[in-house]
DNA sequence: ATAAAAATTTAGGCAGGCCTAAATTTTTTT
DNA sequence: AAAAAAATTTAGGCCTGCCTAAATTTTTAT
């Protein structure tokens, strides 16, 4: 069986991989993790062995089969639990990720099912990312980011790269949730930030910050 | 901060101090937490150092006010997720143990409180233990053992001593639930079994090893 | 192309938790 | 009250995961 620690590494790894080309490096793995690259090189010596990694020393890591099957794994328990978090305890979408991160290792295949179901198989959680199906398959998405939307679109926010309670309750301070429908009416050539009209009704100023950290469908 | 580990000495320690006079016995504990005694004693000298329990070398082991203060918060996790899981999520009472055992030990209070009104405040946990309180009360109940109770009486079923799933197996093939009323009938001279009555029905022969494991009220 | 800088790995250590074997203390027998 | 048995603790080790410091490899800059 594999610990706490291994399954942190997997989804980490899962989670570095998604937003770049190539390997995943160990100083990237480090920051993420909050240990030190010395750490790191310990542990992916340790998941090489369990064949959960394919790993060359200095060349940066990327998952197996296996490690990716058991990276999705933890990561459909984390979001089904932020979806059990948000709709049925009433928690907001800034207060779930830190909760989640301990209820993701609970092993019980039969309580994952058993909560899939109670919940009415949720296909997002509560910050738009798709919940992996018990099959291990990571549904696609067809998102972009706001900052990459021309003026004039129409487009809906589906979800967020950033996840920190700080980003979320920025969001929920300016009035943008998850379905709002956004129009763009103007890039400042300033500073990047975007004007846009929020279900045809109030304008609003996005600074570039919020504005490539917002993820919509057109 | 205190681990997965500390939290599930504390409670073994609660519990066996529960059904017995006086201190815990390092083999007991050994017994309990399926380790070896020279590992327990290695434990008890850590959370002795953390002011968890006391103990004195070759003389047992008592929780300290901290100590229990811990033991109840495990307890009362432990006891809302039964609860969950039994209530809402169709899980059998003897499913719910091990699971428990994962659950119990995320560590938000905010969580457990919320858990706690979503499943309506209850009292009893789907083997009929009482749920401590918040503020680290145990709730007191007055039951004894089926096995104690005389010919004639009209007692009803509150609770399970034993909490394996083959008893609680066994406990559902007798159609033996927690309200059921019982009117005992006659006890054997020959092995102590008893014959009682189920809710003014069926009548059933009890073991006298099923018999002590039943809590009820009078 | 080399030197400097950055990234990564190795070496050596430490704490938590577990183990076996041996030593010690307490309890039970006789 | 001694001797035997049982309970407990200590000693010495192992594995996981982390750390710092030093060595090595790769990348970048000149």
């Amino acid at each position: 069986m594999h610990t706490f620690t291994e399954e942190n590494y997997l989804k980490t790894i899962y989670n570095l991989a998604g937003r770049q080309e190539g390997e995943v490096s160990t100083n990237s793995l480090a920051e993420m993790t909050a240990t030190r690259a010395a750490s790191v090189s310990d542990m992916l010596k340790r998941l090489s062995e369990k064949q959960l990694i394919h790993y060359k020393k200095y060349q940066g890591v990327r998952l197996t089969e296996e490690g990716e099957r058991l990276a999705l794994k933890v990561i459909r328990r984390h979001r089904l639990w932020e979806v059990f978090l948000v709709e049925k305890l009433g928690f907001g979408w800034d207060e779930v990720h830190v909760i989640a991160e301990e209820l993701e290792h609970v092993r019980s295949d039969e309580l994952v099912e058993r909560l899939d179901a109670y919940l009415g198989y949720p296909q997002f959680d509560p910050h738009g990312d798709p919940i992996p199906t018990p099959a291990g398959q990571m549904p696609a998405t067809a998102y972009c980011k706001l900052s990459e939307v021309d003026v004039a679109e129409r487009v809906r926010i589906m979800g967020v790269l950033e996840h920190s309670p700080e980003f979320l309750q920025h969001l929920d301070r300016m009035g943008l949730t998850l379905g709002s429908e956004v129009c763009l009416q103007e890039i400042s050539h300033f500073d990047k930030s975007v004007q846009v009209q929020i279900n045809q009704e109030k304008s609003l100023f996005i600074s570039h910050e919020v504005a490539r950290n917002l993820l919509v469908s057109r």
